[in-house]
DNA sequence: TGCAAAATAGTACGGTCGTTCTATTTTCAT
DNA sequence: ATGAAAATAGAACGACCGTACTATTTTGCA
């Protein structure tokens, strides 16, 4: 190899980034696999328990080679995060966005969630783990996984105000603490399902939102017996 | 004071040498204190974060021997969480079993609960976190953990029933998600308190308990009106 | 008071980790 | 097809980990 290649790098003016870098090249294909391997290795083992040497060998690469691609560990784990917050408002989110406004959507966002987080019974829950390996450890991780929890909990909670305002729930009702209590209900379910192996824990939580629409929810001019919010709360 | 002040001491039959007089040698004095500090440490970088180097340095001590006390890394994270297991019994439990039957003691119980998880916001709680750093982790550690839980889990059932029992519940009452729901508000509280900060959590989770009384519980002979369950209610 | 036993320290080994530096291979516009 | 740039590999580093082994100190009973 020529000598001038290292002094072509290094004169290279920095921000001038040529135009085929931005392209569709072989290399974000390839950050894309190590993405999805890393999504499944951190649902299973944590972000914190995510290295790099066991990203390699699961991609059939090189340390170096996979770590070239994020410039540190942060990187990664933060890259992860995103990662997964989009796919969540993919499954979850925008589905239900797609309901009347009121409870319909409120419905819709809870049993999209519930059946996301039923699913991840076997492969766990980043914004769950997460929260529990950086709530004391400040940084850019934390901070990210923070407010993407903050933005889906923000979503729920636009929609329970905005069920309100269409009539469907009590005047009365407390859209912050309904919101809180929903919440709660999927903590339980991931607690007790993954950890415990209660296999009951699906129901309860169908059950326990049932309870919280009986509370908070306007009468429904159609008796409630025979069209339960969710068939499995009939159990 | 006379020389033999210090002889006095260490010789004194019924004063503060609890530890010589309990029949413990040196060896069982600093496993407490080991245990102590790992306890601390447990609690706010987890089970899987406790590192004996760490405890070592924290304790003054040496890493072989602070590892002698215990022979192993995981019989220290299943003591730990022996030891933590029991003061959450001293603190939660066993008070709240004074009380009477009913739901005057499965109240004392959520609210023993609360005001323990209440200032492990700022500590963290080894049942929540170990919860999510082995629900994917089979062996023995995993096991002492689970069956720790259990125990608590089922103790608090437990009151639920005899509250049933003792006619403080709606005979429809189902004990089982009553139980289910009064765990997911801790948990609610654990993860929007400590992880997302927000200060109104213990204000909700209080809210919520008082929600589950007025949908589980008899109609009380006394207008709740001027006798929340909980002050903080009132917010 | 002496002395075995218990408790603690010291040292070293093998392993994994994130990261850096350099070398090699692959890509892709010309 | 060529050559520079991008992508990947390889090797090595310092740090920390749990643990085993040996040496030293401390304890507590006879």
């Amino acid at each position: 190899m020529p000598p001038t290649s290292l002094l072509t790098i290094l004169a290279d003016p920095a921000g001038q980034t040529p135009a085929r870098s931005r392209g569709l090249h072989k290399g974000q294909q390839t950050k894309q696999v190590i993405l999805e391997a890393a999504l499944v290795l951190a649902s299973q083992i944590g972000l914190e328990g995510l290295s790099i040497g066991a990203l390699a060998e699961v991609t059939h690469m090189s340390k170096s080679g996979v770590f070239a691609h994020f410039g540190s560990r942060e990187e990664l784990q933060i890259s992860v995060i995103r990662e997964y917050y989009s796919r969540f408002a993919d499954e979850v989110f925008y589905p239900a966005m797609q309901l009347p406004r009121g409870l319909p959507r409120v419905k819709a966002l809870f049993d999209n969630w519930m059946q996301r987080v039923a699913v991840e019974i076997q492969s766990g829950c980043i914004f769950i783990s997460g929260a529990v390996e950086f709530d004391d450890r400040p940084g850019p991780v934390r901070d990210a996984l923070a407010s993407s929890v903050q933005a889906w909990l923000a979503a729920l909670y636009r929609a329970v105000v905005q069920a309100k305002q269409e009539g469907h729930l009590l005047a009365t009702a407390d859209e912050e603490q309904m919101a809180f209590e929903i919440h709660a209900l999927i903590l339980a379910l991931h607690y007790e399902a993954r950890f415990l192996q209660n296999p009951r824990s699906v129901g309860r939580a169908h059950r326990g939102f049932d309870n919280i629409l009986a509370r908070y929810g306007q009468a429904e001019p159609a008796p409630p017996l025979s069209t339960p919010s969710h068939p499995s709360s009939k159990e």
